[in-house]
DNA sequence: GTCTATACTGAGATAGAC
DNA sequence: GTCTATCTCAGTATAGAC
């Protein structure tokens, strides 16, 4: 048949999200989707490469979308700087969007970001959009150079990956509050966030003495 | 020899930081440590317990750290709220001091955060300097609710967590921009960025229509 | 009490028959 | 295209030497 293939991507997807890559063994995927060990070989070459195809499968409407969300609003700024929040939202809202309908892939998604999982395969199929969104950015945040933009950057994608894998650390058991859920509200407070800490001004070096 | 135990740690904190928990291999750390395969059970059962130990080792000074400056600030504020700033560099600051000189524990202790990584042993080292801080945040911030503080302290986990590890994503390849380095300079921002954030007012449910 | 030698199970990967 | 058999290396467990 041929679409083994289809099933291995589909029990992957699913084991991956639930499990984890490195937790994840092909053995188990291929009981999953009843097919032969070597089908995996065969289809995808390595694990990794498996997991590249994943990535690439659900990942690409998801840039996509950001990138599709990107023109529009530059268009409608007709060369002005595009206002944060709806940077924000266009950077943000599609991965978010996922949390609900397909958490398995948010949680993939999200152990990508942050978790150092297969940089090369990041950096390959994300490039595009973080250029074109942190390009937008400088425009928007004029007061920050391009490194402590950059920097932020890094700060803003710790947190958006931290929620994608779904609490990583259980926020009830460590400060016995509830965190709002629904990606949508997280989504908002989200965006309320970053955009506080984006505008906030630059620490600059100000060589200021050990307080006093 | 009654150091085969300190061997082992040391070897473990350098190969886990530098390749990660799941990457490294048993055989690979007594390799480096040049002891027996089986000395490891012999002191500490698994793989896993090897990991909480090294935790706790290097761990616990960190947050003894955090505790004792927290301390201070709350007996300098006497009962009254202390400054966010000062919240966030007590919280930042001891982790963020070891990325210079134990860049592997740094990192380390970032995975732990951040990748899900044995939640069990995050949570039993962490909670309880997260809950002191929790709560010396919400007397700080209260324009947020406690579900809401817990989820911007999520946010913030995230992004340290991102920075303790080190550009999972290497930022200047991704954005073309090279970003601050020194830990220092890196708090610096990291504290700007995270109060501005945590300032932010909350995006409340407000109901609001889909745009229009 | 401390460590060595060795074996067991399950992982990812590969060669070659069908 | 698919499957069987097999390889190497992982984490783990235990028996027994010092």
């Amino acid at each position: 048949m041929i679409d083994t293939r289809q099933k291995i991507l589909d029990a992957a997807e699913r084991l991956f999200g639930e499990q984890g890559y490195g937790a994840t063994s092909l053995r188990h995927i291929i009981a999953e989707a009843g097919v032969n060990l070597a089908a995996i070989h065969y289809h995808f070459g390595t694990k990794e490469e498996l997991l590249d195809q994943l990535i690439m499968r659900k990942g690409a409407p998801v840039n996509a979308e950001r990138l599709a969300l990107l023109d529009a609003l530059e268009a409608r700024a007709q060369g002005k700087a595009v206002p944060l929040e709806k940077l924000l939202e266009a950077f943000l809202g599609p991965p978010m969007k996922r949390v609900g309908k397909s958490p398995e892939f948010a949680k993939l998604m999200g152990r990508m970001y942050g978790e150092g999982l297969m940089p090369g395969i990041v950096e390959r199929h994300f490039q595009t959009v973080v250029k074109r969104s942190f390009a937008a950015l400088a425009r928007t945040l004029p007061h920050l150079t391009p490194g402590e933009l950059a920097l932020r950057l890094q700060f803003m994608t710790g947190a958006m990956a931290h929620i994608l894998m779904g609490k990583a650390l259980d926020a009830k058991a460590m400060t016995g509050a509830t965190p709002p859920r629904g990606s949508q509200t997280v989504l908002r407070e989200l965006v309320a966030f970053l955009s506080g800490g984006l505008r906030a001004p630059a620490a600059r070096k100000g060589r200021r003495r050990i307080d006093k």
